[in-house]
DNA sequence: ATGGACCTTAGAGTGGCTCCAAGGACACCA
DNA sequence: TGGTGTCCTTGGAGCCACTCTAAGGTCCAT
């Protein structure tokens, strides 16, 4: 498989798969007449658990680290742990925030729409602040 | 209120308060004698409201489209809710998508106290992998 | 009047992409 | 065989949103 078949398969971008390459998360074979990477089902794997482990804020670094510690035959129970444990209530309230703002942006587009086919001198970024400000 | 009050109230950092104030977000009168911010109560509103619009996506510079138009008077309304529209499929997608990994770290840290507690050879990062990488 | 916590500025550094230029490879069509 | 177009490679620059540092000034409690 190459670059942008992984591209396709994942939806993640060339550039960043290639960043990945880049920074030593994803280590690719070459193809030797014409230097192409051969990615291949594994890579599309690691990719994904990446994007998801970023999705849940994880650094690139802290996911090297657990990438190197495969590569390693390492699998380091304790830091893993503690990584996994310590982004999880993050992600609670980021679950909790994104909710909220999903339920205050809906109103604001019922009401929003309303107005702006009654009365076209309608106060929108007004009201927009004081919904989300709090 | 000064910046730090600010910062501990809103709970973004000084530096952070003081970029976007760089940026134009945030116009603060100043004390003459000696030049110090000097934070309101509305501008701890629109803090809140910038936080909340980065939260959900949207860019600093979407984000002071808001605010100068709200200073110019103008509340141009169907840019605003075009921009609120096209930001709500990303949340809902990324409220989903938190979710799912929620549950799949809960469940690796149940299984791994587990395993680290019994057996003290866990393959616990080729477990994450397997469980985050689809 | 001294220490420490705060303030100011301009500017540099960081993380995570994102894009670009310049050149090479390959597949297909004529 | 050449042309067109889509892909590939590399190194490096650019971008966004912070994040931090340096160097100096202010304020206030002991």
């Amino acid at each position: 498989m190459k670059a942008i078949e992984l591209s396709r398969l994942t939806g993640t971008s060339v550039h960043t798969i290639r960043y990945y390459e880049r920074l030593g998360l994803l280590k690719v074979p070459r193809n030797r007449s014409n230097g192409y990477h051969e990615f291949s089902g594994q890579h599309a794997g690691l990719l994904a658990f990446i994007r998801r482990s970023r999705g849940v804020g994880l650094s690139l670094t802290e996911i090297r680290s657990f990438i190197e510690a495969i590569r390693n035959g390492r699998s380091r129970c304790p830091k893993v742990g503690a990584i996994v444990r310590s982004a999880l209530p993050t992600v609670e309230r980021d679950i909790a925030e994104l909710v909220v703002m999903r339920n205050r942006m809906k109103a604001f587009i019922r009401t929003s729409r309303r107005r702006c086919h009654g009365t076209p001198t309608g106060t929108d970024v007004r009201r927009l602040i004081e919904l989300l400000g709090k």
